[in-house]
DNA sequence: TAAAAATACTCCATAGGTATTTTAT
DNA sequence: ATAAAATACCTATGGAGTATTTTTA
C-alpha cells in the first residue's frame, strides 16, 4: 500500500469531492479516480459509493478512514524524526584507556549530561590495541585514546591534543633537588613504569634504544593511579602523562624533572569510525572535549 | 514514503542483514540496499551504519523503527477490515410508505436486531415518488415501496413479492352480507381512501376509468392506520393492501368484500441504487424481507 | 448545459533484476 | 577465499498526465 493513496482518499473524503482533492494536491482529476481505484483493489473493499456526481464514503470506507488516519498521524511524527534532539535515550558508546579516563574523561562526563540530560554513556576501559579494535568492528561509538598523530586506518580522527610525558617523583625525593638529569641518570634510579606496550612506556624505550641504554623497572603495574600512589610514597621515580600529575605537582606532591633530553610529546586523539553516522551525542562529546 | 519499504526495512532490523531480509522477502540483495537507501533520503536521516559487512541500526534508525512497528500494526489492522462484519455500528438508512411500515417492516425490524447486533437503523416514511428521489441521491440506502412491476431507472429490484389490494368494511357493515358485489355497487358506498397519489389508490383510478365509473370517496385520510380505525367503527369500506389488513380480518373486526371485478396485485419491493455497494446490513434486510 | 467522475491512451520515472565491484573476515 | 553490501546498468511496470466520454443536476 502506497501512502500517497492514503494522503489521497483523506483529502478526497474531507472535501468529499475528487476534483477538488486533485486541485488540492496538485494531481489531474483521473490521477485521484486511478488512486483510490488502486486502493480500493489492493484492500479488496469498495471505498466509495459513486452516485451521481457525489462521491460518498462506504461503510467500510468509513471504517478505512479511521485507520487512515492512523497511518497519518504516524508518518507526521516520523517526519519529526531527528528535530528533538536527544530526547530519547542514546547510548554512547566511549572507550578509552585507563589513564585518560582519570585525567581527562571524568571530569567531562558531568558537563557532558548536563547538556543531554536523557543521555546514556557506556565506557570500556582498554589498552589502544584492543580500542581500535572494538572502533573497527562497532562495538564502540568513540575511542579516546593516547598516541602518535600517526592515520588509522578506518578511523577518522575528529580530535588531537598534544601532551607531554614527564618524569615524576616525590616532592620529598632527593633527585628533585637536581637541576639537569639525562636519561642515563634516569635509568640507575628505580623505576616503577606502566606495562611495556603502553604507548608511552614504548616510546620512551624506543627514545632510549637509539641512545643505547636499556630500561629496567623494578615494578611494572597497569594502573596509573595506583603508580603515582607509590611514587608519592617515595617509592622510586616515574614516567607519565603530565595531565594525570598536574594536580599533584600543583599540591606539591609530586615534582617534575628537568631531563632535558626528553621530548616526547603524544597526543590525546578522539577516533570515531569513518564509516559511522556521527550521531549530537558523539558530536557533543567532541565539541566538550575540543573547548576544554 | 512507501509501505513496502518500511516492511523491508523491519525485516532487515530483525535479521540483521540485507543479504537475508532480501531472501525472505523475494527480493534481489540489492533492492533492499536500493529500498533502504530510499529510505533515507526521503526521511533524511541515517537509518543503518554499514560497517565492515555488517549493519547495525543508528540510534536515529531505532527512533524510526518504533514508528515503524506502529505503521506495520495499522495495516494489518487495515487488512482485516470487512472480516468482523457487524462489528462496528453501520447506520442502514431504510425508506418505506407508511403501510408497509407498519403491515411488513416493523415486525422485521427485531430479527435485524438480533442478527446484527451493533447495527443502527433509521427509516424514513414518506410517499414513492419521494423515496425513490432519496435513493438516487444517496440519501437512503434502501427503499421498501408497494408498486406495479416496472422498471425504475438507476435502481435495482432486490426483492418482491405480490400483494392484493382489497376492499374491506367492518365485519358488522350490512354489505358484508351481499355474495357478490361489482364496482358500480362499490362507488355508491362512502369511501374512506388514501391520498390521489398514493399507488393503490391510483391504480384502482385508472381500473375505473376504463369501465368509465367515477371515484368520490367522502373521506381521504393519508394514514392507514387511522383509515383501519375509522372503517373498524363502521363508516364506510376503503380499499387497502391486504397485508395491513390480514390481523382485524382474522380477528374477525375486518371483512374482505368479495369483488369479483377486482384483480388489481402490487409488488411489495425493495429497491437500491445501481452504483451503491450493497453492504452486509442491506443484504441482511433483503434476506429477511424474502424469507418472511 | 455544466460539472464531476470514469475511461482511453501515452509517456516517463522508477522499482526490481543481473552482473560486477568493493570491502572485510 | 568467502560473504556482505554497494554500484552500474538494463528492463518492465505502473503512476501521472491529456483528452475524451459518460452521467447527472
Amino acid at each position: 500500500m502506497e501512502l500517497r493513496n492514503v494522503f489521497t482518499f483523506i483529502r478526497a473524503v474531507d472535501l468529499g469531492s475528487f476534483t477538488k482533492a486533485a486541485q488540492e494536491l496538485g494531481y489531474s482529476q483521473s490521477t485521484v479516480t486511478f488512486q483510490i481505484k488502486q486502493l480500493e483493489s489492493e484492500l479488496g473493499i469498495p471505498l466509495f459509493d459513486r452516485i451521481g456526481r457525489k462521491v460518498t464514503l462506504t461503510p467500510l470506507g468509513e471504517e478505512f478512514m479511521t485507520f487512515a488516519i492512523d497511518l497519518i498521524k504516524t508518518t507526521s511524527k516520523i517526519k519529526a524524526i531527528g528535530t528533538q534532539l536527544g530526547m530519547n535515550k542514546v547510548k554512547l558508546r566511549v572507550g578509552t584507556i585507563e589513564s585518560l579516563f582519570m585525567g581527562k574523561l571524568a571530569e567531562l562526563i558531568p558537563s557532558y549530561f548536563n547538556l543531554m540530560p536523557s543521555a546514556q554513556i557506556e565506557t570500556k576501559t582498554a589498552d589502544s590495541v584492543k580500542l581500535y579494535q572494538m572502533l573497527r568492528s562497532n562495538e564502540l561509538d568513540i575511542i579516546f585514546v593516547l598516541d602518535r598523530k600517526i592515520h588509522q586506518k578506518e578511523c577518522i580522527r575528529a580530535f588531537a591534543s598534544p601532551v607531554n610525558i614527564v618524569f615524576v617523583a616525590s616532592s620529598k625525593h632527593p633527585i628533585t633537588k637536581e637541576k639537569n638529569i639525562n636519561f642515563s641518570d634516569i635509568v640507575k634510579q628505580p623505576l616503577v613504569l606502566t606495562e611495556r606496550d603502553s604507548i608511552y612506556r614504548r616510546v620512551l624505550e624506543e627514545k632510549l634504544a637509539l641512545l643505547d641504554i636499556e630500561l629496567t623497572p623494578f615494578l611494572e603495574v597497569d594502573n596509573t593511579s595506583i603508580i603515582m600512589k607509590l611514587i608519592k610514597e617515595g617509592l622510586g621515580i616515574s614516567f607519565l602523562p603530565e595531565y594525570i600529575v598536574k594536580e599533584d605537582v600543583k599540591n606539591n606532591k609530586l615534582t617534575i624533572l628537568p631531563v632535558q633530553e626528553n621530548d616526547i610529546t603524544l597526543f590525546c586523539q578522539i577516533f570515531y569510525n569513518k564509516n559511522k553516522w556521527v550521531s549530537p551525542q558523539m558530536k557533543l562529546f567532541i565539541n566538550l572535549m575540543s573547548k576544554e
